[in-house]
RNA sequence: GCCAAGGUGGCAGAGUCCGGCCUAACGCAGCGGCCUGCAGAGCCGCCCAUCGCCGGUUCAAAUCCGGCCCUUGGCUCCA
C-alpha cells in the first residue's frame, strides 16, 4: 500500500512517486506576517506538519521549507501599532507567530525564508522572465504576460479571457492583458492603498506609507508583487522542480496559478508535480479569514484548549474538506483526546502495578492493536486521512479499555503485560504522526505537587475508610476546582491534571 | 457569468478514486444494564440514516452515468 495524494493539479487522486524518495521537497505557501496567527493557520500548518511526518514514517526523506510574506501592503498598515516601518512591524509578528508555531508541537521546516532577504533572487528571476518574453517592464513596473504562457490557468481551469480583471484600476491602464499580473511595482506604497486594511490607533496611512520599504531594481526603486516571491523562495532553497506544493484552498487562483507561470516560464521545467490544497474553516455560514475578522487566534486557542487538544480537533477532518468550527466541535476532540490519554493512563498503570510479569496472553487485544495500526497506516496512505486514522487510535484505547476491566486484578485474571506495552508503544508511536503526546503535561508526580496530591488523597482515603463521605468528597471538590481530577478505581483513587 | 469543491443519523465526520465484507466507521449527545458509598471514568448493550432529488447502467450503487435543486470557496488581500 502506497501513499495516494489528491493532486489539484490534474484534479485525481495519484500515487505519491517522488523524484528523490532520499530527498522529498516540499513547499509550502506560509503567512502574511501582518495579523496574529489564526486557527485557519493552525490547521495548515498541522496537516501539512502531519504529512510531514508521515512521509517519514513512510521512510522518506523531507526537505521542507515554508516562506513568510515580510513585504505586504498590510504590513505597512499596522505602521504605528506594532512598530516604526515595515520592518519592525513584520518582525514583531514574525516573532509571534514562530512561537505560535512551536505551541503546536510543529516539526520545524529546513528553513524558513522571509522575501525581504530575498529581493536579488526575485530580481534575478524577474530579469529572466522579461528576458524570455514573458514578462514586460511598463511604467517602471513589471507585468507577466499571461497570453506568453500556453498552460496558464491549468492548475485552476480558468480561461483568461472569462476572468475579471486582477489589480487596481490604476494598474489596469498598464497593463496589456487585464489578467497581466505584477512582477515588480515601481515605488513605494500607495496610501490609499492600505487605508482599507488600516486599524485604529494605527499611524495615518500617509506617515504610514513612508515606512515601507522598497529596493533598487533595474526598473527603479519598487517592491516585489506578491507572488513571485514563492516562486524565488521555493527556487532557492529546493530546486526548479519540487515534489510537493501546499497551500490554503484560497490561494489555488491567482496565487498558485501565477507561481507555476513564472517558474514554468523561467526554468522550462515542471514546477510542482503534486500541488495539495488545504481546505478552509467553516464558521457559522462562512470562512474564517483574517479579512472577516472572524477567527480565534492560535494564541487564544492553545491556552484555552492546550496542544494535545487542539490537533486531536484540527486533524479531525481531512485536510481537503472543510471543517466546522464551533465550540462544541472543539470540546467533542477535547473528549476524543482525553478517552485516548484516559486509557493511555490506565495501561501504563497497569505495566507499572507490583504484579506485573504474568505470561497472560489476550488476542483480542494484540489483534486490535495490530489491526488498528494496518488500519491507521491505509488511512494515512490515502491521502492522509487524518479522521479515520485519529479512530484507530481511539480502537486501541476501547481495547486497552476492555481488556483492563475484563482482567481486573484480585477477581482471578491477570493482565497481558506484553499486549498492553505494545499497545502502549502504538498508541505513542502512531499519536506521534498526528503530532500528539502522551507524555507530556499531565504527569505531575514526580515534582513536590504531585506529592501532596498523593497525601491529600491518602487523608480522603482514610476518611472514606471511616465512613466521612461528606468530608471525603468535599476533599475532592476541592481538589477539582484545583484542576485536579480525581477518579476512585478497584486499585484505589488516581488523579489526572485538567 | 466563469472555475472549483461539496450535500451521509440529533451533532460532528469517515467511506465515494478501485460498485458487493456499508443492514454505512470513530466520537459526542440520548436510553438501558454492570461497576461504585456517591460521582467520575470505564465496560456491555440499545436507539437515530431509505447516504440532496429524479432517472439510468448492473445480479449488486452512498459509491458509476445523465439531468435537476441547494450550499460553500475562488475570479480582489487571505492558510
Amino acid at each position: 500500500m502506497t501513499l495516494h495524494v489528491e493532486n489539484t493539479l490534474t484534479g485525481e487522486r495519484e500515487p505519491f512517486e517522488p523524484r528523490d524518495p532520499e530527498d522529498v521537497l516540499l513547499y509550502y505557501c506560509g503567512l502574511t506576517v501582518s495579523d496574529p496567527p489564526h486557527l485557519g493557520h493552525a490547521r495548515s500548518w498541522v496537516h501539512v506538519d502531519v504529512m510531514h511526518r508521515w512521509l517519514e514514517y513512510l521512510g522518506y526523506g523531507v526537505r521542507h521549507v515554508e516562506n513568510f510574506t515580510d513585504v505586504n501592503e498590510k504590513i505597512v498598515a499596522r505602521i504605528g501599532e506594532a512598530g516604526g516601518d515595515e520592518e519592525a512591524v513584520a518582525r514583531s509578528y514574525l516573532a509571534r507567530t514562530i512561537a505560535d508555531m512551536r505551541s503546536l508541537n510543529l516539526l520545524r521546516a529546513e528553513v524558513y525564508p522571509r522575501v525581504s532577504e530575498h529581493v536579488p533572487e526575485i530580481v534575478e528571476l524577474i530579469e529572466t522572465l522579461v528576458e524570455k518574453g514573458y514578462a514586460y517592464e511598463s511604467e517602471g513596473s513589471v507585468y507577466f504576460d499571461v497570453t506568453s504562457f500556453e498552460e496558464y490557468g491549468e492548475l485552476s481551469n480558468q480561461d483568461i479571457d472569462e476572468m475579471e480583471s486582477q489589480g487596481d484600476p490604476d494598474e489596469r491602464s498598464e497593463k496589456r492583458h487585464p489578467a497581466d499580473f505584477a512582477l515588480w511595482k515601481a515605488g513605494g506604497v500607495d496610501p490609499a492603498a492600505i487605508e482599507e486594511h488600516r486599524h485604529d490607533g494605527a499611524a495615518p496611512a500617509e506617515e504610514a506609507a513612508a515606512g515601507a520599504s522598497t529596493w533598487d531594481s533595474p526598473w527603479g526603486e519598487g517592491r516585489p508583487g506578491w507572488h513571485v516571491e514563492c516562486s524565488a523562495m521555493s527556487m532557492t532553497h529546493l530546486a526548479d522542480h519540487i515534489d510537493i506544493h501546499v497551500g490554503g484552498r484560497d490561494l489555488v487562483f491567482p496565487h498558485h496559478e501565477n507561481e507555476i507561470a513564472q517558474s514554468e516560464a523561467a526554468s522550462g521545467e515542471r514546477f510542482a508535480d503534486y500541488w495539495l490544497h488545504c481546505e478552509l474553516f467553516e464558521i457559522g455560514d462562512e470562512k474564517m479569514s483574517s479579512s472577516l475578522g472572524n477567527f480565534v487566534t492560535v494564541e487564544e486557542a492553545v491556552s484555552e484548549w492546550g496542544t494535545n487538544v487542539l490537533r486531536t480537533f484540527l486533524t479531525a477532518g481531512s485536510y481537503n474538506s472543510e471543517q466546522l468550527y464551533s465550540e462544541k466541535t472543539i470540546a467533542e476532540a477535547g473528549e476524543r483526546w482525553e478517552r485516548m490519554e484516559r486509557a493511555h493512563e490506565r495501561a501504563v498503570n497497569a505495566i507499572d502495578s507490583p504484579d506485573a510479569g504474568s505470561k497472560a496472553e489476550d488476542g483480542d487485544l494484540r489483534e486490535a492493536v495490530t489491526d488498528a495500526r494496518v488500519a491507521f497506516e491505509r488511512a494515512m496512505n490515502n491521502d492522509f486521512n487524518t479522521r479515520e486514522a485519529q479512530s484507530e487510535l481511539l480502537e486501541i484505547a476501547g481495547a486497552i479499555n476492555h481488556h483492563l476491566d475484563r482482567t481486573a486484578p484480585g477477581a482471578g485474571g491477570s493482565y497481558d503485560y506484553r499486549g498492553l506495552r505494545e499497545a502502549v508503544e502504538t498508541l505513542e508511536e502512531l499519536g506521534a504522526v498526528l503530532g500528539l503526546s502522551f507524555t507530556g503535561d499531565t504527569d505531575g508526580r514526580a515534582d513536590l505537587a504531585g506529592e501532596v496530591v498523593d497525601l491529600l488523597l491518602s487523608v480522603r482515603e482514610r476518611e472514606r475508610e471511616a465512613g466521612n463521605y461528606d468530608r471525603a468528597d468535599e476533599l475532592r471538590e476541592d481538589l477539582e476546582d484545583l484542576g485536579v481530577e480525581v477518579q476512585d478505581t478497584d486499585s484505589g483513587p488516581s488523579y489526572r491534571l485538567q
